[in-house]
DNA sequence: AAAATAGTGTCTCTCAGACAGTATCTC
DNA sequence: GAGATACTGTCTGAGAGACACTATTTT
């Protein structure tokens, strides 16, 4: 137990004090859920789990606000990022807020959980870093394997991947997993990877091309067939949301 | 100053305690966006500003997690409102968390602030309460006239306002509004109240009617033309989602 | 009958989906 | 030319919007 913790069950035993004001006590923390695409399989970051009593050995980066550094939340979300890999987040967004008295042992404890996606691009992951697999039940998008996490973690990756799954859906998100410049092919495999089906490319081409979202680089990428276009996301600052979900990916 | 205060004060000055950890000293409150429709008016519930140095001397209706009484963060939001008024909210999510060290002078602060609807019924408001109307401009929705607010209030508010406006067309949410049972012209007037304009009678039949949402309950209401029938939500949990957003009302 | 609001029929438009057909590369 | 993937043309269907038309009440 740490000099933190020793002084907040010190804290918590006196009784006099105005119960309500209390919970400035609970145990605040921020935790990601970093997701990136490496060789056609969607990715989770994870960082090991310090707790002695943890139920697995690997764990959402987590870390507590720092008030040396970080004037603002995300900035605290950013850094348990930057702490173990060195690439910058392509995305970054609060997914919730959980709270109550049961999910760690200590009592009131508060998590605000942030949801990040890294490009797809060479980059080189710093010391205890891990990568696990997110499967994906091609018949039913609903129930992803999620990789075994300690705490409460595993429900948490959940909630994300659910505002994943939802939001690819009618917002140019997927191309926040894609390197910097794509083709329209590999923005179908982002939808194959999260949701085990894609839209038919003629929509995507319409949705995307015709929605005038992309930019064409002019440049070609050759493979043992016709070269396709090599697209750019125009410059906007963030995803940008269509009027109707795509359907065959519900 | 309060002990609670005074004694953060003292704890921050400990220059040797790890400042990683000192955050969970961070002052948390939860902060509730109540939201009625009154005599075809938006309104927002408000609670007296306490803080002497307030801006404002109407605020959000906000408060401390009590850990004897709350085991969820969600239960916290709740009794803000029951402290205020006797009705049960119809509709609450979690809208965001604000985590900066600039919102309030004592340095770093955490809200996690919550959205509620409630339905247009009668009701009776307990001692402090208020509710403030919101204007919305007729001509461009995303500018609503918002009641002046102590602290960053307003901008809290702005936040939820904006989920509801977007949130109202693509899913269920404008029927929790309204009382139990209800016309499909008051689903329209809800929309006018909300954004200033509606989409037309017969999109909103399709939807509602058409969709198999609403239960007719028999009964017609009466007034100088032809009587309409009186509509009920169908038992569901929560808001369900359309797969289209309402073009009129963009 | 007039006024008022409720509700229907039907056409258009947009955009997702299906699918056939064409284009352009490598081998 | 075969194989492979890129891309286009065009039809269908769902659902929103527009608008004319009909229905049913009160006054």
């Amino acid at each position: 137990m740490n000099r933190l913790e020793s002084f907040t069950d010190q804290f918590m035993s006196q009784s006099d004090f105005p119960p309500a004001q209390l919970l400035s006590m609970a145990l605040i923390s921020v935790d990601v859920v970093a997701l990136r695409l490496h060789q056609g399989q969607l990715q989770v970051l994870t960082a090991p789990a310090t707790h002695p009593k943890a139920t697995f050995p690997r764990a959402l980066p987590a870390g507590r606000i720092d008030p040396q550094i970080d004037s603002e939340l995300e900035q605290t979300a950013l850094r348990q990022i930057t702490q173990l890999t060195s690439a910058e987040p392509s995305w970054l967004e609060q997914v919730e807020t959980i709270g109550n008295n049961h999910r760690d042992s200590r009592g009131w404890s508060l998590t605000v959980v942030y949801f990040a996606l890294l490009r797809g691009e060479p980059e080189k992951d710093l010391g205890e870093a891990e990568w696990l697999d997110i499967g994906i039940q091609t018949t039913a998008c609903h129930d992803p394997q999620l990789p075994d996490l300690a705490y409460d973690h595993q429900s948490l990756l959940l909630t994300a991947i659910e505002r994943l799954c939802s939001k690819v859906q009618y917002s140019t998100l997927p191309l926040y997993l894609l390197p910097e410049v794509f083709t329209l092919s590999e923005i179908r495999d982002v939808f194959n990877c999260i949701l085990g089906k894609s839209p038919p490319m003629r929509s995507i081409r319409n949705r995307f091309v015709g929605g005038n979202i992309l930019e064409d680089t002019g440049e070609k990428r050759y493979g043992s067939n016709r070269p396709a276009s090599i697209y750019r996301m125009k410059e906007c600052d963030c995803a940008q949301l269509f009027n109707r979900l795509y359907q065959t990916t519900q």
